[in-house]
DNA sequence: ACAGGATCTGACCGATCGGTCAGGCATGCT
DNA sequence: AGCATGCCTGACCGATCGGTCAGATCCTGT
């Protein structure tokens, strides 16, 4: 197996690191001594702090993107079936950055480099919501959506998927629902 | 009406920053200017920035015991109904401590300042579930706890408890349950 | 053997962090 | 008047933060 580049190791700690103290709890030094390297190493690889949180957003950011763009062409039932689906796959493969991201939520959805995900996640939303507009709708997708990226951190297994899709079904099924 | 004092002043300053920008990412100058103190006055009130939180949390913490010994003389139905509304009606009445803590979470209740929260915590996940000890149901209870919790911050109105409660009752509501 | 780019590092920088300390300024008691 | 007490502050401290930079080291193609 082809060794991993000191690049991709650095973003391997850093992702550990920001998941458990969050971004502005890790320090650059702290990863670096992970690595096992000096910390203006850190920065040979990436243009700063910063860079190494998007460098390890992006994947999942692209495939938060695949999944908006295949939701998109179906309809409120079958999208939201396909989004909770989706949602918890895409949070099982990428937990560590699922995690982080809904920590510090509010906070890094501000900030420019992470704007254009802020549709995208509200498109997620609003199809875990069944397109509803009901506002207890749309609290029970946002209360789905935080609390499943939120528990996902530092559990091992994929064995939680089912029981993630269960939960998140029996809770986005509206009374409104006529079936 | 008695003016704020200054101590109660900076713990709601504290809290809306720790809140929005989390605890590491808050800074006592910050929050010394937003109250319109000198950052050496935060610190004659209080032993330090710990001590903040410490103090900010105290409130919900006794709720949160309080809500735990009522729960612990229920059976597991009672308890789990009891437990859903006890804990949306604890998080609404302490928005911004709840969504701090569990923004931060993991981090947080590592602490030996925050370990007595922990057992609270489990107990009232375990209620949450039911007292099942299905992984399943600890993971419904799980999503629902973190989701409800982090879904509070910022947004206004107690109007949203009908809604949450709901979520809450459906999401937790397993097909075990035969009534 | 040599050149040149990629990789890595120690030393250093300014800024900001949480926290300390001696003292200023009221107020009220004796 | 003198004194104590509660509240507050500016100046300062060491530590740590993210980031810069000149140069050492390694690797590869010629």
């Amino acid at each position: 197996m082809p060794r991993r580049s000191t690049r991709d190791e650095i973003l391997a700690v850093a992702a550990a690191q920001f998941a458990h103290v969050g971004f502005k709890g890790a320090s650059l030094q702290e990863i670096a001594a992970e690595v096992g390297c000096s910390k203006a190493t850190l920065l040979y690889h990436f243009a700063g702090k910063d860079a190494i949180l998007a460098a390890l957003i992006a994947p999942a950011a692209r495939e938060l993107a695949a999944l908006d763009a295949r939701l998109a062409g179906l309809d409120a039932r079958a999208a939201r079936a396909a989004a909770i689906e989706g949602f918890v796959d895409l949070v099982l493969r990428h937990r560590q950055e699922a995690g982080l991201i809904y920590s510090d939520a509010a906070r890094f959805l501000q900030e420019p480099v992470f704007a254009h995900l802020r549709p995208l996640i509200e498109n997620l939303c609003s199809a875990l919501a069944g397109r509803s507009s009901d506002p207890a709708d749309c609290i029970a997708a946002e209360v789905v959506l935080g609390g499943i990226a939120g528990v996902v951190i530092d559990k091992a297994g994929e064995d939680m998927r089912d029981a993630l899709v269960a939960v998140a079904e029996r809770a986005l099924i509206t009374p409104n629902d006529k079936d």
